[in-house]
DNA sequence: CGAATATATACCCGATTCGGGAATATAACC
DNA sequence: GGTTATATTCCCGAATCGGGTATATATTCG
């Protein structure tokens, strides 16, 4: 899942919105780590559609400016669920390595005969 | 950052490796989540250092199978642990939506005359 | 009044990234 | 001898992101 997808359901997880009103939200829930810019928000909200992660959810005209909302679907709610549990393996995996870890040596499957140095790899171009 | 930036970034937090053994650690630490493939690793490596995250690291010759060798710079060091800050972010916000709370409603600006219904959004291709 | 700004959606199109397919090369296993 | 594992690279199409721009209306400022 692509962090703009993912701000997108994290809005709508809150209840229905229209675009615009996604925009700001997410704006104000990411802090500046990450701002959706506009094109990418309603081609998203269009992929998430037709993905049946999102739905629309009426439309309405306040003041004269048409509003489409949207909404999660179970399955919408569901992958972002998902993706949470993801979000935190992720994380856990970079704690852990980042804390000072070693690698768990991966072995070679024989003794190996290392030659150290420049050894032109085939096709290597520099 | 994407998912496969991030997962090769921390592998290579553990320690120099080869390409090879970056894709099987990679595995192993994401337990299934997600996968790189080849074609996507080596691509990856190539833009990390250009982008200065990630530097060659020798180049051994073992059984007679040419390893060419990474490591993390300072540089991309630093770029994992500000991801794994976004990452923690990103896990918060998701949680407490998906939590039950109510989104905090976007007010409009004027007291807001709506019109429910079908109402011809300009351009509205259906 | 006219200009600028905020709200709200949509189209066009280039750049980046991802990933399938395949090529190359060697060692090990059956 | 053929398959599998190791190890890297090229080609190229598909998906995604985002800048620029167009459209439309209401409000605010000069």
């Amino acid at each position: 899942m692509t962090e703009a997808i993912f701000w997108i359901l994290t809005a709508l997880a809150g209840g229905r919105q229209h675009g615009y009103a996604i925009l700001r939200d997410v704006e104000q829930l990411a802090a500046g780590s990450q701002t959706i810019r506009v094109t990418t928000l309603y081609a998203s909200l269009e992929r998430l559609e037709r993905d049946g992660k999102v739905r629309h959810a009426g439309d309405e005209t306040v003041d004269g400016r048409a509003r489409r909302y949207y909404e999660l679907t179970d399955e919408g709610r569901q992958s972002l669920s998902a993706e949470a549990e993801r979000l935190a393996a992720r994380l856990r995996a970079a704690e852990s390595r980042l804390g000072g870890r070693r690698p768990l040596s991966v072995k070679p499957a024989s003794a190996a005969r290392v030659s150290k140095g420049q050894t032109d790899l085939p096709g290597l171009a520099t």
